[in-house]
Formats: C-alpha cells, structure tokens, sequence
DNA sequence: AATTGGATGTAATGTTATTACGTTAGGAGG
DNA sequence: CCTCCTAACGTAATAACATTACATCCAATT
C-alpha cells in the first residue's frame, strides 16, 4: 500500500537532494549538489522538479526562487486533498515552516468564487523572522 | 493636502511606466520603455523599483517576477493602512486585480503570532483565469 | 521490426537581479 | 564660502535563474 509513485533516476535525486536538506534549494544549488550523481546541465534539474511539483512532492517557493519537498511526508504516494498551502520563510535561518488554514483557504476561494476568477495555483508566503531566530536576537 | 511625495525624476518615470501600463512589467521591460527618457541600466530601474516599492506605490509580483502600480490611486502622499494585500492574476490576459481580506489578514497574523513568527511581508497571489477570459473561452 | 511517447543529454540562449566602483547634487554645520 | 555627509545617479560587468532547440535513448505497443 502507498505504493511510492514511480520516479524516475533523475526525479528520485532531485527529489532526495530537497529532502536531505535542512532549507529550500535553488535549482542550481541541486545541480551542483547532484553534479556527482551524473547531473550536467539545469534542464535535467527543472525537468525533474516541474514532474515533482506536478506530483505535489516539491512546493516551488516564488518569492525566493527556490525549491522545498513537500512538508506532509506523503509516502510519495497520494496527494492529499489539503487547501492551499503557505509557507513562513525565515530570512535569517532560511527555514521554512509550511502550513494551512482552511479558513484562509475559504475566504481565498470564496473571493474568486464571488469574482468569477478560476485560480489554477495560489501562493501564499510570509517573509521574515522565526521565533528560534527572534529569540537569539 | 495629500501632497504628492517628492520622487525623483526616475522614480517618477518608472512610476509613470507602470501607471501607464494595462498590466504587471518586468523591470527589462521598463527599461525599454524609458531608453528615451535616458534610461540605460537595469540598476536605474531596480533602484527606483525599490523605493518606489518602499514607500508603497508599486507591488512586487512573486510569482512573474514583474511589478505592478499599487492600485489604490492613494495619491501618492500616504500609505494606506489596508492589510495583507492579494493579487488575482490571469494568465490569459495579464490583468491582475487586487484585493484585500481582513478575515485573511487576521488569520495568517494570528498563525504568525501563534508561531512566534514576525513577518516583513506577505506575499498571495492567484494564478488562474480572469471572469473575462473565461467567458471569452 | 516499426512506431510511439516519455525521459534524457547537451549546448546555446534568454531573462532577471546584483555587485562594484565612480560621479553628481544638495543640505547641515563650521 | 567651504567641507562634510548622504542620497541619488551612471555605467560596466557579472551572477543567478530559466527556457529553447535539437538529438538520442529506451520501453511499450503494434
């Protein structure tokens, strides 16, 4: 059961170099961190996170032009059906705190509903300090 | 009264670019624009981009990369107490609606309080299909 | 065996953003 | 008036992020 999806070599690696990390990666930071792995050139590393994201394993971050796995340690199986996703990126750390409240899902959908606007994708980042941070401050 | 604040002769010219523009430009974009007006570097056009987003007159779309003048026609004087500010862009046509939900605003500032999280900004924008696109579809 | 579709490899290029360094303009205070 | 300071500006070079174009490979099907 949960049978893992079928990846392919080159999604597998992309998809274990997020997960290894401890913050988002930039499609080059992968490059260069699978260049041992057989990875030459970008085109392998965005054909690979564009299949993960599309399998809703990897969240691009916009405002940091960067890439996470995604939080909710779905056996690479199955998407959940959570609402729309937001992540609290720490400027100081790099962490990356992903979350969802379902009434923010509600009011969001419910103003496109009200505006007959079909969203296909919603970003929703906060920029700033975590409390780790705050607190060494 | 709400005395225009007093930008510089290139902030004015992005501004202006932007106010005349249908939609969201990249900076290249304005560079473009404004290479009769003098304009010679994507610096001089950042560097505006940057204060005229300081002072609130010019959103930052993540998800394009492009920026958009703020539409609340604040006559460039005040900033607007309004809260988080969202972004419905169509993919389509390129117009891009902003609007704003007190609901949503206080939930993510109550996650964020709850986490201990102090955020510097938010960022939501939708990526869909405008009401006018899709009835033209 | 031929066909097809998805994934891959590689190079070149396009797009977005910043760093580095030097100059200019205008106000505050001696 | 002059110096100091600061904010804005000009320019070039470079870095960082992303896509296009084209050829190849391989497994599943016919």
């Amino acid at each position: 059961m949960t049978a893992t999806r079928d990846l392919t070599r080159n999604q597998s690696l992309v998809l274990g170099a997020l997960e290894h990390a401890d913050g988002p990666l930039s499609a080059y930071t992968i490059l260069d961190r699978l260049r041992d792995a057989g990875f030459r050139a970008p085109l392998q590393v965005y054909r690979a996170l564009d299949k993960l994201t599309e399998f809703g394993l990897v969240h691009r971050l916009e405002s940091l032009n960067a890439f996470v796995a995604c939080a909710h340690g779905h056996d690479h199986g199955h998407a959940h059906a959570h609402g729309i996703v937001a992540f609290a990126i720490c400027d100081t750390c790099g962490k990356v705190d992903e979350f969802s409240d379902d009434e923010v899902t509600s009011r969001l959908n419910g103003w496109a509903r009200d505006a007959g606007f079909r969203a296909s994708k919603t970003t929703i980042e906060l920029r700033g300090e975590c409390a780790g941070c705050l607190a060494a401050a």
